[in-house]
RNA sequence: GCCGGGUUAGCUCAGUGGUAGAGCAACGCACUUGUAAUGCGUAGGCCGUGGGUUCAACCCCCACACCCGGCUCCA
């Protein structure tokens, strides 16, 4: 038979036997190759190993080391997981199960509305275990329509997708299972079992197993909360044992994170249960931390030029009908309280009110861009499952700013805002930033294409002209206009939604704001809202995360323990103290009530930045030993010297370490 | 709101249908200590709240509150 020619993703070209599969390639590349591949491309497709290459294609091998790699047996493996749950409970339903970061998942519905438990996890885990070692291949094969409907007769969700398909409104989480193609594909890696999919898969069972189920949810079927509720198994699957164990030590490790676990061991702040779900009461230390969050946001915001408002937290319903809230929000708002001169609602913005700021009086020209600030206290209504710790509370505090401009200015407005909120991050040790410009939802929205289409490209322009790359969110703005989110990444790579600059034509109008133009006609400004820690208790919650409870010094709410060695030092310690206090340091002694060592470790674990220890020899020459967070320890260091490092570290701390 | 799991001493957690335990923390005493846990002792609990079943409930049932993991939602 004549051979043909592939070409491989270096550019060069490999010629193999006519007939020859991507497995076939791999081999004559090598005997390492063929025995890590999992999957090929055939150009750019993602095709299974058995899949026979035509002449003059460009092909290229996938193993398990890449992201398709693992893409592809985690997709394997949900499939396993699926026929383990069929075989174990008999009856069940299964919908779909795609490969996700880090894993994969699977839902299903069970006979008589049986839900999974912990226990069933293991007994799942040990039947996957058990196909993965019968080495089942992986077949595919495409039939018609009506025949995948009758060999998928007893799977209805099954059954709705193809039928999904064949009618042409298949989405995106169909074309996962099948494809959009006119054949229906299939595959079958035991008698017993065989799934819509568009594949590839693993040739064979036996090439998984470095995977571990994890939690059981509930979720709804294709996400429509009016749906069925289905029973959704997530696991996570490594290219090996060793890939997989470090996946597990990072979750232990960001557990250690866990803001809501720090916040309490640090005593920074607590959810007592009196006061209701989603309600946070800021102790002593975690009040320290945030009035220096606010007291930096309050400057940098002074330096800005913006002007400091307040407003209150109710408000007439009258208001959130002018400003368009109710309609959209009602659902997330408090309800309302009836009272005898109407109807009032516990505030879930403060755009409104800084639109009545503005127009409480005539504005002119000369006076835009008009920066109002204030951190202003909301409180919305959300979901009680939806709570979770400091992230998603219900009573929060924005650090707001609503800016009225000329059409003009806007571009220039939102270009230094980008400088704005990214130099006020890194003050908080965040250098990594994603740009995400969300745009209109005209189901969800107010106002003339015209001017939607106008916003959007001055936020993109915005972006572009500081070089800046960014994702599109189709669909993703508020009703009033499009926005631009910028997401950071913390210390361990996590990425945290924070800061917002949102477009609003529509407020201005409602609210019929306007100025007086140099040519002395009135104009209509144009609004943009701006939050850039977002919420400060959000925000608080990610900072711990980030630092894992170890503040810079700069907000550290104890910056400095002075410990003496024993008893007689106690006198020289608090002198050490008073000094300390004295240039405005925040600074704890721990008396010789306990061995040094103790007092030593209980520092530590309160992530105090210094440790001072005091014994004879600094009596005798006005030094302190000091044992720094993190650094080793140093003797005989003077105070005065000591007070330089601590105010130079403050300092760094304070302009972001640059 | 929906699905699942929780709620026992200040914290982390054991526990059995016959009204409860550990470690750490707290307090007291002894020890006076130079860089990550000294020893001994004491005290501390309406077993989330309210109903119900039972001779008897921390345990079983119901409701509610709050928390956790997801889903949905997020101005």
């Amino acid at each position: 038979m004549a051979d043909i020619s592939v070409l491989l993703p270096d550019g060069s070209a490999r010629s193999v036997p006519a007939g020859a599969t991507i497995a076939d390639v791999a081999a004559s590349i090598g005997s390492r190759l063929a025995k890590a591949a999992l999957a090929g491309t055939v150009n750019g497709d993602e095709v299974d190993l058995t899949t026979v290459v035509a002449d003059g294609v460009t092909v290229s091998v996938i193993t398990a080391d890449s992201d398709a790699g693992r893409h592809v047996l985690r997709h394997s493996t949900a499939h396993v997981l699926a026929q383990a749950v069929v075989q174990l409970f008999p009856g069940a339903q299964f919908s779909i199960g795609p490969a996700i970061e880090d894993g994969f998942y699977y839902d299903f519905e069970l006979p008589g509305g049986r839900t999974f438990s912990d226990d069933d996890l293991s007994s799942i885990e040990a039947r996957m275990r058990q196909i993965m070692k019968a080495n089942q291949p992986f077949i595919r094969s495409e039939l018609s329509a009506a025949d995948a409907l009758t060999l998928f007769a007893s799977q209805k969700y099954k059954c709705e997708i193809i039928e999904r398909v064949t009618s042409g409104a298949a989405d995106g989480s169909d074309a996962g299972e099948v494809g959009n193609s006119d054949t229906i594909s299939v595959y079958r890696n035991s008698d017993e079992f065989v799934d819509l999919c568009r594949g590839p898969h693993v040739p064979s069972t036996s090439r998984l197993g470095h995977f571990a189920l994890m939690k059981v949810a509930g979720a709804y079927w294709r996400g429509n909360e009016k749906g069925p509720m289905l029973q959704r198994i997530y696991g996570t699957a490594w290219e090996s044992e060793v890939a997989l164990k470090e996946h597990l030590h990072r979750l232990e490790e960001a557990g250690k994170r866990d803001h809501r676990k720090l916040a309490n061991e640090l005593d920074l702040l607590s959810f007592p249960s009196e006061l209701g779900g989603g309600l946070a009461v800021w102790h002593p230390k975690g009040a320290i931390i945030r009035k220096l969050m606010e007291d930096y946001s309050r400057q940098r915001h002074q330096d800005g030029d913006y002007q400091f408002v307040y407003t209150p937290h109710l408000a007439n319903a009258n208001l959130f009908a002018q400003s368009g809230h109710l309609d959209f929000y009602a659902d997330g708002m408090y309800p309302p309280m009836e009272m005898d001169n109407g109807t009032y609602y516990m505030k879930p913005m403060n755009c409104p009110m800084h639109c009545l700021i503005y127009g409480s009086r005539q504005r002119s020209y000369r006076e835009l861009p008009l920066r109002l600030f204030e951190l202003g206290n909301v409180y919305r209504y959300e979901r009680a499952g939806t709570l979770h710790g400091l992230l998603r509370i219900r009573g929060f505090t924005q650090d707001d700013s609503h800016i009225y401009c000329t059409e003009d200015q806007m571009a220039e407005e939102i270009a230094s805002l980008l400088d704005f909120i990214m130099s006020v991050l890194r003050r908080f040790g965040f250098n990594d930033f994603e740009f995400n410009l969300s745009t209109r939802d005209p189901e969800k929205s107010v106002g003339s294409d015209e001017i939607w289409e106008k916003a959007t490209i001055a936020l993109g322009d915005a972006l572009g002209s500081h070089g800046l790359e960014y994702k599109i969110k189709d669909g993703d703005a508020a009703f009033y206009g499009p926005k631009i989110d910028i997401d950071v990444r913390d210390a361990i790579g996590r990425k945290w939604q924070l800061s917002t600059i949102q477009l609003d034509f529509n407020s201005p109008e409602r609210f019929g704001l306007e100025y007086v133009g140099n040519d002395g006609q009135r104009r209509r400004p144009i609004m943009i809202h701006r939050a850039l820690m977002g919420s400060i208790e959000r925000f608080f919650g990610v900072l711990i995360e980030h630092y894992a409870g170890a503040f810079p010094t700069w907000l550290s709410p104890e910056q400095v323990r002075v410990l003496p060695v024993a008893a007689a030092h106690n006198e020289y310690a608090q002198s050490v103290v008073t000094q300390l206090k004295s240039r405005g340091f925040r600074v704890d002694i721990d008396h010789a009530d306990e061995q040094l060592g103790k007092r030593i470790r209980n520092a530590k674990t309160g992530k105090v930045p210094y440790v001072l220890v005091v014994g004879d020899d600094d009596v005798a020459h006005g030094t302190v030993g000091v044992n720094p967070r993190g650094g080793d320890v140093e003797r005989d260091v003077t105070v005065s010297a000591f007070v330089d490092r601590l105010a130079a570290d403050v300092a760094e701390g304070q302009s972001g370490g640059e």
